[in-house]
DNA sequence: TCTAGCATGTAAACAGTTACATGATTGC
DNA sequence: GCAATCATGTAACTGTTTACATGCTAGA
């Protein structure tokens, strides 16, 4: 239950309504752990429910502000400290590389040339937001930094492996 | 729906039974798409509705084999070719580090320790696979050859990260 | 006034996990 | 005979996606 203590986590820093959140995981959590509106909505009432989050303010158009409470803090600790994280991903890029052989060669390093290109394109973006934002030393700009680098990490290890991919498909 | 395919890839080589197919996930596909059992021959089930696949076979206990039709065969070139793959992943263990200002800067040293030193037992088992397979030049071999090598540069690079993150964790 | 963006909610369908349930066959 | 493993299936539940549905408010 991974985006329960996603929303908790995102509480901790302050309240946010439903769609605050909704924007915070377009934008910043989108890469690591996508929600749909429909589920932060829904996970937010049954956070409330529960008692882990509270209504702590309604405002304009049905606004409503949440806040986390003691109770959900210590269920964010207790999944971060005392729970193993999952650590097997799918992963569809990968498990299409399997069978490129029921495709010709050129096909086959046109989808690796593909990985190539996507994984340096989402690389420079990750790096112009690495320039873009002033870092701090407090607990968001550290954690957040160390995420980003791995981003970085990550696209540069793919774009490498994509191109060295390409050159072991037998030309024609 | 990569579950589906994947099923479809691997009966291009060879006709399989559910149990068959089963053992391929739980061991080689099971790093890039896990499957439970209930899984595999619920879809097998629906495979063989929609004409993808036949039962070319019964064996005893009730074995069904089942092979891939042409119908099966042109739907996983579409889907290769023609169809993009969803490049996004979740990862829980990267989101958790995200929320990691809320654990000691003990525990959240601990919690990437921990990281790096799965990503270096997973790094081992896959060198000890590779030198275990004799790798030949047929399809199989070649794609195999270059997922396991995605494999052992993913988890080379998540070990450096790791260690160099928990170097950005202040010290106490 | 009208458009863009704020703001929430529900329903249906699909995908994935866990647990239960059953029974046959092979080899010791 | 018995244990291990082969072999399949179903039910309940949880998580995720897509689509529909509604309405308010601030600013140009």
């Amino acid at each position: 239950m991974s985006l329960r203590h996603a929303l908790l986590g995102l509480l901790v820093e302050h309240p946010a309504s439903g769609y605050d959140l909704l924007k915070t995981f377009s934008t910043s959590l989108a890469n690591v752990w996508p929600a749909t509106q429909s589920q932060i909505y829904g996970e937010l009432t049954k956070l409330a429910d529960s008692g882990l989050v509270v209504v702590s303010d309604q405002g304009p158009r049905g606004r409503k502000e949440y806040t986390l409470t003691d109770a959900g803090l210590a269920e964010l600790r207790h999944w971060l400290a005392e729970t193993e994280p999952q650590r097997s991903t799918r992963s569809e890029v990968l498990l299409r590389v399997f069978f490129l052989g029921v495709l010709t060669p050129e096909q086959a390093r046109g989808y690796l040339e593909s990985l190539a290109g996507h994984a340096t394109a989402t690389h420079a973006e990750l790096a112009a937001l690495h320039d873009a934002v002033d870092w701090d030393d407090d607990n968001l700009s550290v954690y957040g930094r160390i995420a980003l680098e791995y981003g970085l990490r990550f696209t540069a290890m793919q774009q490498e492996w994509a191109e060295w991919a390409r050159t072991q498909v037998r030309t024609s």
